[in-house]
DNA sequence: AACGGTTTCGCAACCGTTTGTTGTGTACAA
DNA sequence: TTGTACACAACAAACGGTTGCGAAACCGTT
C-alpha cells in the first residue's frame, strides 16, 4: 500500500485537506480539538508529507548543491564534512556534484542545480573554469553562491579561500629563519591554472625577494599532480644544483615528494628542509615533523556554509571575499 | 523574471501543454513542423524542464541516496568517488546523508530518503546499528537498499562487502610465511561493535590456530580510533613482552600506531613485522614498505553502486551478500 | 432580535509536468 | 457517397500539498 497522503487524512475524518495541511502545521485557523484528532489520525496512519510535492509548491527543495573539483584523500573529504554538518543543522540536505576538473561538468551541474531547485550553491571551480558565466542564470534566478577555495579572481561573487600568499609567506619566512644559509629553494606548486596558485606562488616569490634572495630560472616548477611533483623533484635531487629546502604548496605535492624522498633516504631535515602548506594530516603520517602552514579544509567548509546559510536567510551581504585564518604548526 | 515553463511555450504558439511536453519529449503524435516550432520556442526562452515538477509526477526524483557513518580521510572518500561516477553516468543525482556513527541521524536519513523520493539507497550502517528496521519502510515503498561494508550480519538485504575474514587470513598466512619466528603477534582492530571487525577477527583467530599458534589473552586489542590504537599498541611495545609482529585491521589502525613506531625509532621490519588491511593509500606515504591486503574502497563503492543500479532497473536479483576481490600487496 | 466581530473550516486555484481519453480533420478504400 | 482508418492536437485529471478567499457558525452586545 503507498504512504498516506494529507487527503487519506482528510477523508478519514470527513474533512478538507486544506484544514489537515493548516492542522499539521501548527496553523491557528484550526481549532485545537480537531488539530489533535489530525494529529493523531496522522500518526496512526504513519503519515509523512511528501516532500517532493512540498519542492514543487515553495519552489525550492530545502536542498544545498555542493560542486567540487576532485574528491583526493586529502582536503575535500574535510570540506564535505563541515558542509554536512552545517547545512544538516539547519535541515538542509547537501546534493554533490562532482566536476571532476572538467569545465563540461561544471556546467551540467550548475544546471542540475538551478532544475532541482536547490537553496543555494557552494563551489569551487574546476581547473578548466576562467569564468562563472555559467552560474549565470543560478544567479538570475536569485539562488545565493558562494565560492570556495578555487575561485575566480576579481569576480564579484561571495567567495570564501584561503589566504595563499599570506601562506606562502609565512613558510618562507619559517624556512628563512630556521635555514638562513639556504643556498637553493625550491618551490613546487600545482596546477598554474588554479588561481590558488598563482596566490602561493606570488607569496613565495616575493618574500623571498624581500628578503634578498635571488630565485634561479627552475626554482619554481608546475605538478598537476602527486606524481608529476614526484618527477620533478626527483630530477632536481639527483641534478647537480641540489636544493637545500623545498616548499610544498599543498598536501597533494607534498604526498608526491615523499616517494623520492624515501628512497633517496633523504634526511629530514638535515640534507633537506621541507616545509609545505597542508590540512596536517599528512605530515602526522610522516617519520619525521616538518613545519607546515596549516589550512583547514573544515575550516573553509564551515565558513562557507554558514556564509550561504546567511545569504539565504536573506541577509543583504554585499559580494566579498572573506580569507581564513592560517597559523605555524610548530 | 521567473524561468520559463511548459505553458509559456505553449500560450507562445496558442496550442496546448500537454502538446508541448510531448513534442519535447519526441512522442510521436506531434506533426515534425510542430515539433520543430515548439523546440525552436523553447530554445529561445531557454526553457529547462522543471525537476520538481517531475519528480512530483513521477514518484521519485531520480536521486541515489547516499549514508555513511563518516568521512574519514582513508576509504569513504574513494567511495564516494565511486559511487559518484557510476551514477552519474547513469544520470542519477548523489544525495550525501552523514550518520555520524549515530543511530538516531541514520534513522533521521533513511526518512529523508523516503520523503525525498530517491530511487535507491546505499548505505553503510553505524556503529550503534544493531538492527535494520529503520530501512523497512523504504523497502516496502519499493525503494532498493544496497548494504555496503558495515553491514548487519545474518540480514537478508543486498550487500556488498569485503571478505574480511579471508583478508585476515591471508595477512597472517603472509606474516607467517615472512616471520616462521614470530614469537609474540599482535592483533589491533575496531570498534568491537562493527561486523567488520568480528569477520577480520575471526580470520586472525582461526588461522593463526590452525597455524599451531596459541593467541595470549592481550594478543587481541580494540581500538575505537586512530588515538586509541596507538595509546594501545604503546602499551604493549613498553611492556615486557614486546610484540615481534602486529596485524593492523584497518587504515585508521595503522596510523595510529604509526606515531609510535616513529616516536619509539621502532625500525620496520627488522624489530617489528608489520603488516596490515588498507586502501593502499597510508602506505604510500610511510617510510618503508610494510604488505598489506589490499581492499579498495573505490572498487566496493563501485560495485554497490552497480548493483543497486541494477534493482533499480527492476532487474530480479534475490538478496545475496557479494564479496569483492582482495589482494596482497608487496 | 438584529448586529458586528471572531473563530473555524471548506472551496478552488495553484506549483509544472505527464498522460489517458476524446475530438477534429484528412485521406483512402469500398 | 459513406464508412473507416489514421494522424494530430486539445481537454482534463492527476501527482501531494499550500494558501487566498469566502462562508458558515458562534460569540457577546445593544
Amino acid at each position: 500500500m503507498p504512504r498516506p497522503t494529507i487527503k487519506d487524512i482528510a477523508i478519514r475524518l470527513n474533512i478538507n485537506p486544506s484544514t489537515v495541511s493548516r492542522a499539521l502545521r501548527g496553523h491557528p485557523d484550526v481549532s485545537a480539538r480537531l488539530r489533535e484528532s489530525i494529529r493523531e489520525v496522522a500518526d496512526k496512519l504513519g503519515y509523512r508529507p511528501n516532500h517532493m510535492a512540498i519542492n514543487l509548491r515553495r519552489g525550492n527543495s530545502h536542498t544545498i548543491g555542493l560542486i567540487i573539483p576532485e574528491i583526493s584523500p586529502f582536503f575535500f573529504p574535510s570540506v564535505i564534512r563541515a558542509v554536512e554538518e552545517v547545512t544538516h543543522e539547519k535541515g538542509y540536505n547537501l546534493l554533490i556534484l562532482h566536476s571532476n576538473d572538467s569545465i563540461d561538468r561544471e556546467i551540467e551541474n550548475a544546471e542540475i542545480c538551478a532544475n532541482m531547485g536547490v537553496d543555494g550553491v557552494l563551489v569551487s571551480l574546476s581547473r578548466q573554469s576562467h569564468d562563472i558565466e555559467h552560474f549565470q542564470e543560478l544567479e538570475a534566478s536569485g539562488t545565493p553562491i558562494v565560492f570556495f577555495d578555487k575561485v575566480l579572481p576579481g569576480s564579484i561573487a561571495h567567495k570564501v579561500v584561503i589566504p595563499g600568499e599570506q601562506a606562502s609567506r609565512m613558510a618562507v619566512e619559517k624556512l628563512w629563519k630556521d635555514q638562513p644559509s639556504a643556498s637553493r629553494i625550491l618551490g613546487i606548486f600545482g596546477d598554474p591554472r588554479m588561481s590558488i596558485t598563482d596566490d602561493r606562488i606570488k607569496g613565495f616569490r616575493n618574500k623571498l625577494s624581500e628578503l634578498g634572495y635571488a630565485l634561479g630560472e627552475p626554482d619554481i616548477v608546475f605538478a598537476s599532480n602527486a606524481e608529476e611533483a614526484g618527477g620533478l623533484f626527483r630530477e632536481q635531487w639527483q641534478g647537480n644544483n641540489r636544493p637545500t629546502a623545498v616548499f610544498a604548496m599543498s598536501d597533494e605535492i607534498l604526498a608526491g615528494i615523499m616517494q623520492t624522498i624515501y628512497e633517496s633516504k633523504i634526511r629530514i631535515p638535515e640534507e633537506l628542509y621541507v616545509i609545505s602548506i597542508s590540512d596536517g594530516e599528512l605530515p602526522g603520517y610522516l617519520p619525521f615533523r616538518i613545519p607546515y602552514i596549516r589550512t583547514s579544509g573544515y575550516g573553509l567548509g564551515k565558513a562557507a556554509a554558514l556564509l550561504l546559510l546567511q545569504l539565504i536567510m536573506k541577509m543583504p551581504l554585499l559580494p566579498d571575499t572573506h580569507f581564513l585564518d592560517v597559523e605555524l604548526v610548530q
